[in-house]
DNA sequence: TTTAATTCGTTCGCCAACTTTACAAATGGA
DNA sequence: TCCATTTGTAAAGTTGGCGAACGAATTAAA
């Protein structure tokens, strides 16, 4: 709390409550929000005077019908602030804009590009522009970004690691970089974690506050919802569970790099299996998959094999993080036929599996993870109450008394 | 932000923010206080007057050497609210009670009530009073404690489970019950949890944000500590890596309920294993390990078995929740013997294991714990600055307009 | 159509909490 | 001894918010 602020503060943290109301209830009038946040009427017809003039409020219209003086409702002028959203893949990237209610207002998708680092910093910040260009509205009103990236982003280091996909982004200070091409805050997360944020938001985790998402396709990943937040980990690298040691020997030098659980589970591994039971070779996974339908029992034999190497995964993370939910994603963890088979498993290797279920936004989940992060920030930064904090040294020197 | 409270809590605000910087740095000088909280003197005058008629602070001493007139300084009455503790295991009660500095005033051990249920809350409440009385303090004093019990404790409908060790405790309403014959607010924590957070108070796990705290005794069990706080999972059951699928087949229908990673590394794994490579019957696991010292290759052997069962969970672990730090504690994980094997191991199934230490706490650390927990909601509700939150809900609608 | 009841939103007077300015009191150093 | 410096209090002013009262608007009832 520095000089002046303290009273300043107070009508600030008035203004915010109003605006979390607002934002949660839609049109009100100044009476009811007056009985809703309790504060006086005459405090929130100041209150609004000062919101409407900054832009944040207009009216809307009038309360008609019920006994009594109609009064004028207000509501969020929610294109007062917006926010920025792309998820880098490391063959496209795709990104969208939207109000502070989460209404998207443009997206795009286009080629990564290829030359990567530096390039595609610069491709992300032009996107921003274009996209305000089409939306028709000022660039200034950007006020957050959040970049789903391939990669762990160390928020210590403010640096970027393990980007295999994407060139010359390892070890960058990438939020930094873009943020001062872009004017506005940036920040990044692991594209899988956005995905799961993205269902959080919008799909299978809506109002689950613990909950995994499994991205199971050329690699496997994790993101974690732990009491409705993403779980990053001391270097960011909670869930890659690549690595799990299921279905390899870890201790195998050719598993070190890739991980066991990849190994085993993997869609190179899927279409080695197949083709060392005898199957057709040169098919992809999903053609793979596809002929289990048709009767092919090696096809069906090899998913067998995968459900099972991921069901003993998914108890390795129920034990360890104990999630209400798993939802499956990406290209082969989307796919129902896996979905049954881990389902019929679970109950044979642990007593209360988790509810499974398959990804509702496919490949829009990280997109959306990203907007629901922002809008998160944006939000934390607009509407939270400052703590007024000094850091509070936690170990004290005991002295065993008695 | 309820009715009248709006100019009220500028007050309890400023008052906060004092109380905070103080418990923090120590005793201070208004002037002092001033500057650092960016409050003016008279402001400052006035809250510690109103502090000092409460019995929060007191005057400590006067500053002295300095050019200028002398300050008076205060301190924190750290005795004016106190704080109960207590571990419950199968055998006994550890349980304590220590001021807002966290200094312990009493402690106490006694057998745990074998009749179970109402038995062993009654004791807990009995013990609270009777560590007060020792203590010479007012029994109102205690406003806040927390229980740590070998048990899964789910917060949304307050009941415990899973307490195979302590009778007629399942399913009970735990907390409340305890709170109404104590008189004052009670949190229940998994004792492994508990653990976890006494080493994060006071022993390895200072200053690490990110840390996980695995006991290994006669069951195997973890706590997780993921941005400084608890992890607990949907149902309490974050951290039971005793079912985890490693080192035995999660399918057989014998490690079904003990789990697989227990039936491999507990006790009675390690007896069985020993003996059944020829080791002498009879021992402790206490005795074999002993034995490793002088030269029984068996006992060794047993051992690196173990070992590398464990490395496998830690790799487990460090795939799900990326701790900084892996805390071994328990019977069993405590010895000096495991922690070398495994260091040994880690580099050898995974690129960056995890630092690795034994707890430096040992059979204290769930009690310092449950300290730490109680500390931790004291000066939650004393000092953490309200929040005015009505729940903002996250789903919204989108429209895709473009 | 008139009147009553009800709700909205503003004005007025007041309070709580903080700030700035001013100043007396205490203290170490020149 | 005097002075610069710092502490702590007093007085006056500012900001934000509250309750009461009241006019305005609107529906319900007479």
């Amino acid at each position: 709390m520095n000089a002046l602020s303290a009273i300043a503060t107070t009508r600030q943290l008035t203004q915010r409550a109003v605006m979390r109301v607002l934002l949660e209830r839609g049109a009100l009038s100044r009476a009811e929000l007056a009985r809703l946040t309790g504060l006086s009427k005459q405090t929130m017809s100041e209150v609004f005077r000062e919101l409407e003039g900054d832009g944040w409020v207009r009216e809307s219209g009038r309360t008609q019908g019920t006994v009594g003086r109609s009064a004028a409702t207000y509501e969020i002028c929610a294109e007062r602030a917006l926010v920025f959203g792309a998820d880098v893949g490391g063959t496209k990237v795709q990104a969208a804009i939207a109000d502070m209610h989460g209404i998207i207002l443009t997206e795009m998708i286009e080629p990564t590009d290829a030359r990567g680092g530096e390039h595609v910093i610069a491709q992300l910040a032009r996107m921003s522009r274009q996209l305000a260009e089409r939306a028709n509205v000022a660039v200034e009103r950007l006020l957050v970004g959040t970049i789903g990236i391939p990669g762990a982003f160390n928020t210590r280091s403010q640096r970027l690691f393990m980007v295999p996909n994407i060139a010359g982004l390892e070890g960058t200070r990438f939020a930094d970089t873009l943020a001062t091409q872009v004017n506005f805050d940036i920040h990044v997360g692991n594209d899988v974690n956005m995905a799961a944020k993205g269902e959080q938001w919008m799909g299978e985790g809506r109002n689950v506050d613990n909950f995994v998402f499994i991205a199971i396709g050329t690699g496997i990943g994790m993101g974690i919802i732990n009491e409705r937040r993403v779980l990053s980990g001391a270097h960011g690298a909670a869930g890659e569970i690549s690595t799990l040691p299921i279905g390899a020997d870890p201790y195998d030098g050719r598993t070190f790099r890739a991980g066991a659980l990849e190994t085993a589970a993997g869609s190179v591994a899927i279409r080695e299996r197949y083709e060392g039971a005898g199957g057709e070779a040169g098919l992809t996974v999903r053609e793979i998959i596809d002929r289990i339908a048709s009767g092919d029992t090696i096809a069906s034999a090899t998913l067998d094999a995968v459900a099972r190497t991921m069901a003993e995964a998914v108890l390795a993370v129920s034990a360890v993080v104990d999630p209400e939910r798993v939802i499956l994603g990406g290209s082969i963890g989307a796919r129902p036929e896996l979905l049954e088979r881990i389902e019929r498993l679970l109950p044979l290797c642990m007593p209360s599996p988790p509810h499974c279920t398959v990804s509702e936004l496919g490949s829009r989940a990280g997109l959306y993870g990203t907007i629901a992060s922002s809008l998160d920030h944006l939000r934390e930064s607009l509407f939270r109450t400052p703590e007024i904090d000094l850091p509070m040294p936690h170990a004290k020197p005991v002295e065993v008394k008695s």
